[in-house]
DNA sequence: TTTCTTTATCGTAATATTGCAATATAACAA
DNA sequence: TTGTTATATTGCAATATTACGATAAAGAAA
């Protein structure tokens, strides 16, 4: 045990949790906000940004990258990050189609 | 180590992500889902309708529960869960502001 | 009362996540 | 070549999460 049981969700209910589980640490939103914020790739500052260390700042970026939100360019000797936004626009859809529900005709206990 | 260093994060940056952990699990997901799709309160079938063992289901109500996503009334021996529409409003709002950021603009490598 | 039904909690095992020191890698500079 | 700089990977310790059997709690039914 210790495993979710993925296999007894459909593929809608597992990528939500997906994209979802990546937004659930703070480091991982707060390099997406800088991202926007800069509004363009950032090359290395994001571990003073941050605040944590290197490895764990990396660890954080591949996965963004593995769920491609982020695209990484290398430039010489740093790596330059950004947003991709067609998929960023398809996390987006989709996060939307579930949150966006008509909640006013919830006849409730 | 293994716990979150969430003191270096802002209040809105932890709130994004608690929101989004609490959907970071395909069962949270489903219950949720399945609120919405028979549009009232609902008792007890939860555990068939998911899938997972008793003890599991209660656990993430539990969680589903601490947030005030959900909330349950007890009806004689059950207990009759719901959303709670003024918190899920507050949670879609915040993620929206955090998912709808302009993209078009970026100036990317 | 006793029994049944429903949900919550406890305890525990298995796995996942977080964080970082140490090290590796890769490109540039001298 | 050697050194420097920037990022990735490895390895590991600490904590968190997931899942469920066993059991508790509480109201309904007999």
């Amino acid at each position: 045990m210790g495993l979710p049981k993925t296999e007894i969700f459909n593929d809608q209910q597992n990528k939500i949790a997906l994209w979802a589980k990546v937004f659930g640490h703070p480091a991982r939103v707060a390099i997406i906000q800088h991202l926007f914020r800069i509004n363009s790739c950032v090359c290395g500052d994001l571990v003073e940004e941050i605040g944590l260390a290197q490895p764990t700042i990396s660890q954080h970026l591949k996965e963004l990258k593995i769920l491609g939100l982020i695209q990484g360019t290398v430039e010489g000797t740093s790596v330059c990050y950004c947003i991709n936004p067609e998929k960023w626009n398809e996390m987006k859809s989709e996060i939307m189609d579930f949150l966006d529900q008509d909640i006013s005709a919830l006849d409730c206990c």
